[in-house]
DNA sequence: CTCTGTGCAAAGCGTTTGCAAACGA
DNA sequence: TCGTTTGCAAACGCTTTGCACAGAG
């Protein structure tokens, strides 16, 4: 994955923010813009989170990032290239991916509707195995 | 759908701004809560917009609505009875209920996940037919 | 050199909260 | 009557914007 060819393509500036932000959305899959600013400031102090907000907004623009909004959970960004669902538990918020074939309800939605669809942004929403443990009452 | 009973049954009290707001989701399916607002006021005008909120949290607490979440759109609300997908168009911004199975899928992530999951809040994103016939560029 | 991107502070907007009065059961 | 709900205004938090300067190509 490289991301100053992506970045070029789609004629942006390879800067260091805009590195770091993508390196730190790699590493972890889905976060949030908070956690992005956070990690990046640790070894990056001077940046700011207008900054990363307007990095999300153009990465966003040009499809490398997706958005994920689950209930009840605050916006998450991915890298968009790696297209899985999202499991969500709704006692400790956790998220998780999984990979999981979509193709065959994508194609049975386009038809029943007519709409061209490219992406899907699917979330289930229940409880993990730790808090069903945990917390059965 | 006796709303009154559901209310009831979750020790909501039965007031005309509930009633209005549950009979408006009803009426449009899924809405904003902007949406909502300005629908009730135009025969209820001394409803608050902190009341609609407050109402959308308690009936979203006790499950009698459900959050839609779609990339780039607003936050909108249905009775959860009524379990749908939804497609929408990235171009106008319409949304628009599938009724499509999902329960195939959500077997094969609980069993992968080991979650239990009750809900899902899936959207696909794409073009509308009639987006498509305008803009294609 | 030019145009894009950055950082700061202020503004914006949707949502939440505290409180006193009104209301449902 | 008692606990819930309402309406108002203020507060809040996340996100966006305007602007001058810095940096990429």
């Amino acid at each position: 994955m490289d991301f100053e060819i992506s970045l070029k393509e789609k004629n942006l500036k390879v800067t260091p923010q805009r590195m770091a932000i993508l390196r730190e959305i790699h590493k972890n899959g889905h976060i949030t813009v908070d956690d992005i600013y956070e990690n990046i400031r640790i070894d990056y102090p001077s940046i700011s989170l207008a900054t990363v907000y307007k990095n999300i907004a153009a990465l966003y623009e040009v499809n490398i990032l997706r958005e994920i909004k689950a209930p009840a959970q605050k916006q998450r960004y991915e890298l968009s290239y790696d297209h899985h669902l999202h499991v969500a538990c709704e006692r400790c918020g956790k998220l998780e991916d999984i990979r999981v074939d979509v193709s065959d309800i994508s194609q049975q939605c386009s038809k029943m509707t007519g709409y061209i669809l490219h992406d899907a942004s699917a979330v289930f929403i229940g409880v993990c195995p730790e808090c069903a443990a945990k917390n059965k009452k």
